[in-house]
Parts: C-alpha cells; structure tokens; sequence
DNA sequence: GGCATCGATGTCGTATGCCC
DNA sequence: GGGCATACGACATCGATGCC
C-alpha cells in the first residue's frame, strides 16, 4: 500500500463498475472489493475514503439515471395516472386491508391452503424426477427435495455457498455446469408442469422445456 | 442473533371505477 | 344502485447472505 492515496485515481474504475452494475442492488463493500481485487491493494486504511468516494459518484450516477428516466416517468405518469390514484386509495386502506385479510385467512386458512397454488401438486419432468425421486409434487417440496439432494451430494461451492456445482443429473436439469441458489427456481419452473399440461401433453414426452431455452 | 431479501410460482381477496 | 371488469397485493416455500 503507498502512501500516495488518491481517491481519484480509482474514480474511473469505480465509474466503469456502477456503469454495468444494478445500482439497487450494489453496495460499497462490494464495489471496494472489486477494487482492491482489480488493483491488488488493501484499502483498509482508508477505508473511509474510498467508501466516500464510491458513495459520491454513485449519487452522481443515480442522479443521471434519474434524469434519464425522468422523461419517460412523465409520460408513463399521465397514461398511468388514474391506476396511480388507485394505488394510493389502495394504499390508504392497507392496514385495514391486510388485518381484515389476516382474519379471513385465519378463518380460512385451511381451506386457502388447499386451494393455494403452493400447495398443487405438479408434474416434474423426467430429468427432475431422476433427482426427487416423485412424479408429482408442489413447487415448494421440489425446491426441498432438490436442497436435500444437493445437500447429500456436498454440491454446494464451498467457498461460495449460494453456488451449486452441477454434478451429471444437475447439469442434465439445468444445461449448466454451476448454478446460483436463486437461479435454480428460476431454471426449475422449466421442469414443473401443471398436472392437465401432462395428461394432454407429455405423455408422449414432448420436451416442453424446449422453448424456455435462452 | 434475528430479520429482510432474493426469485419463482398461480390463485384469491380486496378495492375501485365504469357502465347499465 | 348493482354488477362486472380491472388492478394489485398477499399468500407459502426453500436456503444463503447481508445488514442492523
């Protein structure tokens, strides 16, 4: 680490890396690291510094984006305004409209459960029933199963655990060879299928999955 | 340590507006 | 005023992570 800190010399870095990055979703430590990844030092003694650095021309950034998207709000903004005067009645009510709802559901909770689609039962393709071991199941205990699996398989990346090495089954369900945690729902809805979808459809199995290919 | 978030899913309930 | 149409939030589940 020199003692020639200049916050400034980063600044074109840190810009190219908010440039591409989901500013809803970024955060300072994220970016520093990248930094001190990119340029193989330790900011940790001016860590303050750089976090200000990075915080101002995130502002910057977002500043920009806001103006960008200020236009096309406004336009939005007048076809949508009515359905915004809704929302904000809606909003109005909301208190009232969740405790109401939670009585209803307390009520009725039973017979919501039953007829909530979490708890429907679908058809899984083939490749996912090679790993769950059921022909049906709900969306749910497939996403448990599927943990239980990887769990027993030590599939998860250890150093980073919301990565899952695909071993051969995993690879032939998702077509990759690693996969995020949040990602695997995401793939998974291409292997669950609603129960009159097989009766009709797969029972000569047609690879419905075809078209959800990127 | 505990809670919120992320991501997908389909149905239901609620609120409101509009038309007859 | 009543009924229909529309819009939208809530619901449940999983595990890892980040933040407070």
């Amino acid at each position: 680490m020199s003692d020639n800190y200049n916050p400034e010399e980063y600044i074109p870095t840190i810009d190219a890396i908010l440039s591409v990055a989901n500013l809803e979703k970024v955060s300072v430590k994220k970016i520093r690291n990248a930094i001190q990844e990119l340029f193989e030092i330790n900011f940790q003694p001016y860590k303050k510094e750089i976090n200000e650095a990075i915080l101002e021309r995130y502002y910057k950034l977002l500043e920009e984006r806001e103006n960008e998207a200020r236009d096309e709000e406004e336009r939005a903004k007048v076809v949508k305004k009515e359905n915004a005067v809704k929302a904000v009645r809606l909003q109005k009510n909301k208190p009232k409209q969740s405790k109401s709802r939670r009585t209803k559901s307390d009520e009725k909770s039973s017979e919501r459960r039953a007829n909530n689609a979490f708890f429907q039962e679908k058809n899984v393709s083939p490749e996912l029933q090679a790993i769950i071991g059921v022909e049906k199941c709900s969306r749910p205990q497939i996403v448990k199963q599927l943990w239980a699996y990887i769990k027993d398989n030590n599939l998860q990346n250890p150093e980073d655990k919301r990565k899952i090495n695909c071993d051969e089954k995993l690879q032939t369900l998702f077509k990759k060879q690693s996969v995020g945690a949040f990602e695997m729902n995401k793939l998974l809805s291409s292997h669950i299928f609603a129960s009159e979808e097989k009766g009709s459809e797969t029972t000569e199995s047609t690879p419905v999955i075809e078209e959800t290919t990127e």
